[in-house]
RNA sequence: GCCCGAGUGGCGGAAUGGCAGACGCGGCGGUCUCAAAAACCGUUGCCGCAAGGCGUGCGAGUUCAACUCUCGCCUCGGGCACCA
């Protein structure tokens, strides 16, 4: 035996995997009969050295992979690069070099990080996403979608980060800021493009049901995101101008008929999930920015004060943005709606709570039964009148009912918005009222019947906008010709090839390439420009994953046949801050690649593990904080066996994992442990045996076990191989790790006998079963065991060596020890044979408690097999 | 406000409704050593000399038996948030 030296063990066998492409996914026909494995962790983005989250990210990601490729299965477990973005702009202006630059030399970095750490991956299958061979299909696959409508370019108000100097999908905005330089973000009116992510917005929804596999906290994330909601269109009748009265209140049916027999004008629709409150709607608004409420006021004396609106919710978002109540400000347009359902003519104000971009920009207001309504009708004083009432509200007892309005103004301090009975609702009084309710139904289906509304569904789900005013992106396949418009670049003059003239570090953009700026239009010739927005980078990670399975490929971006094979992927891991945008957007290429015809699966990833975040002192680490704990000064000093063994053994893999310096020790000691023990258990003089392979044969022969010290420990090995093997596939590794442990510490016990007393056979069947279990968390260490202890063949790699199996018999104990109860509180415990029948177990516990047992009546036994018998007696 | 999680020794964490605290860290005691480190051995939930008692955020309930299931709270973490 010889010390544990991890930085010469680690370079050995990493050069060794690295010239004989171990883990090179075979292609051949001896895979097909494998069933096929497709692990996959995100990719990195290069922005630096790695750090400990991507550690634990690609260290849970490989043990997954080796175990697998060990259980038999052919293996695809890929890296690449998500190499284009905002952070290697802004790096270069800093350093006043190119983005390009910056990028591939961060690349070099990690994928040396990677390779230092161990990790099986397939390097024959890299993508970096900035790289023309792979963005190219990425305007390929804008193009697809641009033909199927579902890219497409319009004006609309849109996020725009000013310190980025870009706009922003919705997704990427958190609480009112930018993801990434957290500026507050602002709204503006500019023509972009878009995914229509909406149109997959139900199945998006539905096959959240398909995934079983996913952590319910990321679905149930993506369904609050989506935001589905059912309810119903309502028509309003807008009155002519000029009547009704200025003060802006409810007026008269008689005034609604006055206004709608004189001239028809025009219908203004609401969506409102709460149909069965309709009676009690006694104002209408508008979104104040919206074109209709423009034009209603347009040179009347109400102008000014829709604008004044305008202007408060302009300035005073940022700072009303953060509160929690924010106050509401309207003001009347000078014009009427009617209630559909009961002819009351209503005023129509504009309210800065109202959203442009949800629904129709319109709503109905029903005081009594929102929030946000009755705190509006408050401070304007309009009319609260109840429509929907709790059974035990006492109001309640004096409408119930009572079908006409007649009680103006509820006496409450806030709205009901539950579910209750329907007061004051003509034909629907005495119905139930809620969301969904019958009387919610009973409305949609008299308006349906009328053709005043229909049920309809909404959700909060927006376009994808995937425009960005920025350089360093995929440019946008698009080239704009005063005569032909908007026209696609030739597929086959794809790539747009980035140009490399442009110096970021002086402002510049892709307008200032003449080369790549100036074109000739492909249809007519004509002298055009390119579009010069580049496509968010989360297009580029929204298919990476496909093409890993046919990276080489230059007339597609993937054959279908490779893609249908291998995806989709039996385990995605990484970060919960994805848990919205990447990962719903990949959903949404899946759907939308399957409908062009391109692959044949609904959803991309079968499984997902959001592994936690890795922490110091509580807090995440960080560069800015400067609490970082850089994965190499870990290496350096430990190596990267224990770094993974340490990153593994210290939390479940989906809680954060806080940073401990003496767990770090401890891990190390027990990895020396191993080591030592593996040695020793091997060191016995062999039996001239030079030409076999020693650790197979003594797997398969087992062995004979005489003594109980060798009984014992040929049960320790079956147990643990049993228990690690459910444990990594349920991924608790750290319990894994335990088993490990305990498994070192039988061999310790075993070690302590003399010579003699040892059984040598099974020594060596404890190290291979010791060096294979734990090569998927220590690969390193068990490769240089598995040769120069266990004597494997020396060109084979413990890679591609079996999972160990056990035998069940052996791996249950002989003797157990139960507890025996005495009403369910223990009071002893005794050694019983393992299949001990239940009788014997019974008469057993109640010899044990015979002198508690006396004077006493026995009322019942309850004997838990193998675990405990409770005696029931008084 | 709405929707998810999570609360277990000094610490990280284990427990298909069946012996709470596996495994590791730390602590204490010891072997070896002139000494220390390393290594190894023993011990370690709390109170108690002991017998014994108490213990999984709090309060009820179901059960022979609850960390685990049900109901009602509390605290912490996360996500969404004027979505009609």
């Amino acid at each position: 035996m010889y010390p544990y030296d991890a930085q010469a063990i680690e370079a050995k066998w990493q050069a060794f995997w690295s010239t004989h492409q171990v883990n090179d996914l075979e292609n051949g026909p001896a895979a097909e009969d494998k069933p096929k494995y497709y692990a996959l962790e995100m990719f990195p983005y290069p922005s630096g050295d790695l750090h400990m989250g991507h550690v634990r990210n690609y260290t849970i990601g490989d043990v997954i992979s080796r175990f697998k490729r060990m259980q038999g299965y052919n293996v695809l477990h890929p890296i690449g690069w998500d190499a284009f973005g905002l952070p290697a702009e802004n790096a270069a202006i800093k350093q006043g070099s190119s983005p390009a630059a910056w990028t591939f030399a961060n690349i070099e970095t990690q994928k040396k990080s990677l390779a230092r750490l161990g990790f099986s991956y397939d390097w024959d299958r890299t993508v970096v996403t900035a790289e023309p061979e792979y963005y190219r299909w990425g305007q390929w696959i804008f193009e697809q979608l641009y033909k199927m409508g579902l890219a497409e370019k319009r004006e609309s108000a849109v996020n725009w980060c000013p310190v980025d100097q870009t706009v922003l999908a919705n997704e990427q905005v958190i609480d009112g800021k930018c993801w990434r330089c957290h500026s507050e973000v602002e709204k503006r009116d500019l023509s972009q493009w878009f995914f229509k992510i909406t149109d997959y917005a139900q199945e998006l929804l539905d096959d959240l049901d398909k995934l079983p596999g996913w952590p319910t906290r990321v679905k149930q994330m993506q369904a609050n995101w989506i935001g589905r909601s059912e309810g119903a269109e309502v028509d309003f009748r807008l009155c002519r101008a000029g009547v009704g009265d200025p003060e802006g209140h409810v007026g008269s049916a008689a005034d609604a008929d006055d206004a709608l027999s004189s001239e028809a004008e025009r219908t203004i629709t609401v969506f409102t999930t709460r149909p069965d409150t309709l009676f009690g709607c006694s104002f209408f608004l508008l979104a104040p920015e919206s074109a209709l409420a423009a034009e209603l006021t347009e040179g009347t004396p109400y102008a000014a004060g829709v604008q004044e609106v305008i202007e408060i919710a302009k300035s005073a978002s940022a700072i009303e943005r953060q509160g929690t109540e924010r106050d509401k400000h309207g003001a009347f347009t000078g014009r009427y709606v009617v209630n559909p359902v009961n002819r009351r003519k209503v005023p129509v104000w504009v309210a800065d709570y109202v959203l442009t971009d949800y629904g129709t920009g319109a709503v109905m207001a029903v005081p009594s039964g929102d929030e946000r309504d009755f705190a509006f009708a408050r401070k304007y004083d309009l009319e609260i009148p109840p429509v929907v009432l709790a059974e035990d509200d006492p109001l309640y007892s004096e409408l119930a009912s009572e079908a006409s309005l007649k009680v103006m103004d509820v006496p409450w301090v806030e709205a009901f918005a539950g579910s209750g009975k329907m007061v004051q609702s003509g034909p629907f009084t005495g119905l139930t009222g809620g969301k969904n309710s019958e009387g919610a139904k009973a409305v949609i289906d008299w308006l349906a019947e009328r053709g005043l509304g229909r049920s309809s569904v909404n959700f909060k789900l927006r376009d994808w906008l995937i425009s960005r005013q920025r350089y360093w992106g995929n440019p946008i396949p698009v080239i704009y010709c005063d005569h032909c418009g908007e026209v696609l670049v030739p597929e086959q003059d794809l790539p747009v090839v980035l140009p490399d003239d442009v110096d970021v570090t002086r402002g510049q953009t892709l307008k200032d390439s003449p080369a790549f700026y100036e074109v000739a239009c492909p249809k007519c010739g004509k002298p055009a420009h390119r579009e010069t927005d580049t496509m968010d980078t989360f297009t580029c990670s929204s298919w990476y994953y496909l093409r890993y399975t046919d990276v080489h490929n230059a007339q597609l971006p993937f054959a279908k046949s490779a893609v249908d094979s291998w995806l989709p992927v039996d385990q995605y891991i990484g970060g919960i801050e994805h848990a919205i945008l990447h990962l719903l957007y990949s959903r949404f290429f899946t759907k939308a690649l399957r409908d062009a015809g391109l692959l044949s699966f609904d959803e991309p990833f079968t499984n997902l593990l959001t592994q936690g975040m890795v922490k110091l002192k509580g807090e995440t680490m960080s560069k800015s904080k400067g609490n970082v704990v850089a994965p190499e000064d870990v290496i350096a000093r430990y190596g990267a066996d224990t770094l993974r063994s340490y990153i593994l053994f210290m939390a479940p893999p989906d809680k954060d994992l806080e940073w401990n310096n003496d767990g770090l020790e401890g891990i190390s000691r027990f990895l020396h442990k191993v080591w030592k023990q593996v040695y020793n258990l091997t060191a016995e003089p062999q039996n001239d045996s030079p030409d076999s392979k020693p650790a197979a044969q003594a797997a398969a022969n087992g062995a004979d076990p005489q003594s109980p010290a060798d009984r014992e420990l040929e049960h320790q090995c079956h147990r643990v191989i049993k228990k690690v093997t459910a444990d990594i596939e349920r991924f608790n590794f750290n319990t894994a790790i335990s088993a490990l442990m305990e498994l070192t510490n039988s061999i310790a016990s075993y070690l302590k006998l003399p010579e003699g007393q040892r059984d040598p056979e099974l020594e060596r069947f404890a190290a291979f079963c010791l060096t294979l279990m734990i090569s998927p968390m220590a690969p390193h260490m068990a490769e240089e065991m598995w040769h120069s202890a266990l004597g494997a063949d020396p060109e084979e790699s413990i890679v591609h060596a079996p999972w160990p199996a056990y035998d069940p018999d052996k791996a249950e104990a002989d003797q157990v020890e139960i507890a025996i109860q005495l009403n369910g509180k223990i009071k002893a415990r005794i050694m019983v044979a393992a299949d001990l029948p239940d009788a014997d177990a019974e008469t057993a516990a109640k010899e044990t408690l015979s002198t508690q047992l006396e004077g006493k009546t026995l009322r019942k036994v309850i004997v838990v097999p193998g675990r405990l018998v409770n005696v029931i007696a008084n």
